[in-house]
DNA sequence: TCATTGAGGATTAACGATTATCCTAAACGC
DNA sequence: GCGTTTAGGATAATCGTTAATCCTCAATGA
């Protein structure tokens, strides 16, 4: 067993008070007082007792992370930035995850609001016509900040990417890159792909540019779907010579089906994926990509978290579009192309 | 404020302790006052306090799982094998993580055990030469369970692929493919390399090769580092005809070096990787690899842990070294080769 | 000289549960 | 009819801290 107070009090035939107070150097203590107790401290190992402490301070110091799935690449980064966020100020977290499950989410929620989480993040997958959680969260009181997918209708503090200029960077990235027949592989029918569809499609607009029937693919978001609807997406008249995937895996199913089409990347077709995953640069052909900042995002959602925390009175929302970036590399490089030579 | 037995108790006029019981179905209790209670309890949503109840049951159903790096997809699985496993029976996990950096690691393991989690599963990056947390560990009774780098002269609990076993079977298949110049890239300088590299060595000599001058390379464990392991190990002569790469990130690289060199993977060289990244199958050239069970490796740890935290006094530790699994693919397809063909 | 002040701690109460023990009446045995 | 169980709860104690008061004695001031 760990040492107590009670056992330095005991020790030192003080009272419990006075050696919680010298520890945490708070209250009135003599400097003689203190220094026999961080002696006598020091010598048993006393640790204090975060459980004990929590139960009347009513603050665990542990945070909450609810994930789809956190060994996805994009959202282990972003635990990842949270983590890091959050840890130089004592906070720890606590990471769960559903698996694209809404009641399997709601259930992972309420266990963590048992253990007295002082606050929850949380990547949710509940449908915009289901929003109890929010409305037990609300009436609980307890701090909330949605990352990477808005949920309609929810007043609730957001952080995440803008997923429309996710769409518009890359498309125009490969107009630039001279491209003219430009395909989308979009992702599943959640809000945050039709938002990256519309981008792509406003990118389209504003260079006075189409779509060809068949240009727009569903392609889940893994890399075999990627690859499959590549594959279906190759039977389209004319051949596409741009392709801008909903995701990095997407992409690299993709350029596998291009590769075996014998189609090469970037001369045939230029292909853009969206997520900057680790190893999209270690690839044969390094993919283009846009990266969604995760590291921002962590640490954004993590300070709205931590105000939300320590405020009295629960701040009135924010919500935080990340401005995603470009970066080019192998799979977009065309020969140079002037936009203004026609 | 939620409510709390007492609350529960108040109303219905009676004692806390009975509430208490009636609630966890305990001890004598009518039935009349039992659905008494649960009806109250269901109106005022009660829910149990888990800070309060682990402060009397010292059990705090949280569980430290302390790792280099949480973002690595090797880690990333083991670490949701470990929540899967722990989560059915109430148990949630705190992942941490030191960056390879040993002060931190300790630093952590204080501070997940200053929250009273119930046990401790940590991939380690002490030297063997400095035991102190060990032994700290072990003083307090802690249930600790050790994963994926064995950490000499350390009384505890273990789980870890049989890194020899790694060496040996990839440098036999790549025998088995017809290779006869095997080349290894190496990893860092801790333990677990130094496995795979005898288990190599083991495998070149049983089938009587050997390895030429300059055909050991230190490559590090990253992609880039592989890359440049391969780069350097191209100018050995004679040209190997297969390598097997420390870990899948580091044939990764090697793999792009190849390319780049306008060698062709499989036909010129043959490449095996480590640990079956899961998109490893994505690449241009589907990776040969070797599975290290990284399922398997979380589940049995959790179990292992599980039992010490259940025990009234702790067993004696146990070493499971798991069996690891070749994942034949495209990077080590060779024309059909029979060994008695001379 | 006597009330005031303030330093330095001690006391008392929580926080929200659980465990162990004790009490009271009704049921039971013979 | 009287001791003995037993069902059903109530009481008390505890887990290890922190917050809010309260107490005591010496120094201070007029």
């Amino acid at each position: 067993m760990s040492a107590t107070l009670s056992d330095i009090a005991k020790d030192l035939n003080i009272s419990v008070v006075t050696v919680s107070k010298a520890l945490r150097n708070k209250g009135r203590i003599s400097a003689r007082t203190r220094t026999r107790v961080l002696k006598r401290a020091k010598e048993l190992d006393y640790r204090p007792n975060w459980v004990a402490r929590s139960l009347v301070t009513r603050r665990t110091y542990t945070i909450g992370l609810l994930l789809p799935d956190f060994t996805h690449p994009f959202f282990a980064d972003i635990a990842k930035s949270i983590a890091e966020t959050v840890r130089p100020r004592g906070y720890h977290v606590i990471i769960s995850y559903f698996e694209e499950d809404p009641d399997l989410e709601r259930v992972e929620a309420d266990s963590l609001l048992a253990r007295r989480v002082d606050g929850l993040i949380l990547a949710s997958s509940q449908s915009p016509d289901r929003l109890e959680l929010f409305e037990e969260l609300r009436s609980r009181k307890v701090p909330l900040v949605l990352i990477d997918r808005p949920v309609d209708g929810v007043r609730a503090s957001f952080v995440g990417v803008d997923n429309e200029a996710v769409g518009r960077l890359a498309t125009t990235h490969l107009i630039e890159q001279g491209c003219r027949r430009i395909a989308h592989l979009r992702g599943p029918q959640i809000g945050l792909a039709a938002k990256r569809l519309s981008g792509y499609l406003a990118s389209l607009k504003k260079n006075k540019l189409t779509a060809p029937k068949g240009f727009v693919v569903d392609a889940g978001f893994q890399d075999h779907t990627g690859y499959l609807a590549m594959k279906q997406l190759l039977t389209a008249r004319p051949v596409p010579d741009g392709v801008f995937c909903y995701n990095d895996p997407v992409a690299i199913g993709a350029m596998k089906a291009l590769h075996q089409a014998g189609l090469k990347v970037p001369e045939d077709v230029a292909v853009v994926g969206a997520g900057n995953v680790h190893y999209a640069d270690a690839l044969a052909v390094p993919l283009t990509t846009i990266d969604q900042k995760t590291r921002e995002m962590g640490a954004r959602a993590a300070e709205l978290l931590l105000g939300q925390i320590g405020a009295k009175r629960l701040p009135r929302p924010k919500k935080i579009f990340i401005v995603p970036e470009l970066v080019p590399r192998k799979s977009t490089e065309r020969p140079i192309f002037q936009p203004s030579t026609r």
